[in-house]
DNA sequence: ATGATTGCGGTATTTATATTCATTTAATAT
DNA sequence: ATATTAAATGAATATAAATACCGCAATCAT
């Protein structure tokens, strides 16, 4: 007797409406876009920012929120601390490159075997894409290596396809 | 006039014996290693395993040590926590000769996954070094493919990861 | 319906972590 | 050596974050 919830329903239906939303689901969304776009150091801090969308919630609860997202607290260079999503949901520092590469074909394939992927890119495309894998993947991907047309992808022990998937979907999705 | 300090310079040289160690390089090096091999889910667990190897310091001094360090504080999936290395000061997996090499700066890493090894080198020095491997180790390893950075190591069926270290270290012994 | 069950979230509190301040220790210059 | 400067550290404290506990509201089973 499956019936669904109509708030969820609702909420569900609106994912991107913030404005008069204000329930867990919202919640988590509003922060993980927070802290893909900003640098937040502070429970505090991102609090208030939570404040100004409309979603007002106790140091308790945020907390409780973190928690579930995974999300790390880590010290920067500056002496400051810095709230980060878990890699899959992370932003891939500028994807500029790499999408346009997508974009425009230069990206033709991937395709695992076993642990390893590989990607098949236009002749001469492989170790400019590889860079960028390398660069935006860090935590993922072991290394690549680059031929001509083809790269082939070391993800790191633990990760899983599901994981580079994630990673790679991503990019992806970005180009359209 | 540059004088090295004495007692770093015998730190340095001494990496890995703890026993008398107290300054703070080695510290952080302790640090590292617990957390590479541990889960730790807070500092005062971390603590107590920096006194059973002898370095006795306080909270505030952990403290300060991983911000230096960058270890980021993450929930992990059974609802506790952990504290992890930043990828890019990860493992310098052993020491020896391999490691003089990377010292001297054309190999930068060696990481395992799985049954594979990958060998990070400065740029345009991977397939010197991965010739010398395919030469002087057929009998651990299968093939190398190197790009122009990265080498990728396939070790034999039966090959340990011990095996592929120590062959790195003969190998490499030679050249210094 | 009605009681049981579950999940969310706030308050108060505990626990954990960061920092201030004072002191010691080590490196550098004289 | 000795003085000077800088780095490291501990004690105490301030700040930040996690959680125990409680109540509420929604779903579920009967």
């Amino acid at each position: 007797m499956l019936d669904i919830c109509k708030i969820c329903c609702t909420f569900a239906l609106n994912l991107n409406n913030y404005a008069f939303m204000k329930n867990k689901r919202n919640r988590l969304q509003v922060i993980s876009e927070i802290l893909r776009s900003t640098v937040v150091g502070s429970q505090e801090e991102l609090l208030k920012m939570l404040g100004e969308r409309q979603c007002e919630v106790t140091q308790a609860t945020l907390s409780r929120d973190l928690k579930l997202l995974k999300v790390a607290k880590t010290p920067l260079s500056n002496g400051t601390y810095k709230y980060i999503l878990p890699s899959y949901n992370k932003p891939l520092p500028n994807q500029g490159a790499f999408n346009t590469l997508i974009a425009h074909g230069a990206v033709l394939s991937l395709e695992f075997s076993g642990q390893l992927a590989v990607v098949k890119t236009k002749p001469g495309y492989a170790s400019a894409i590889a860079w960028d894998i390398d660069n935006k993947a860090t935590e993922q991907v072991l290394g690549t290596i680059a031929g001509d047309d083809t790269i082939l992808v070391i993800p790191r022990e633990g990760i899983t396809r599901e994981d580079i998937l994630d990673m790679l979907n991503v990019t992806f999705a970005e180009k359209n």
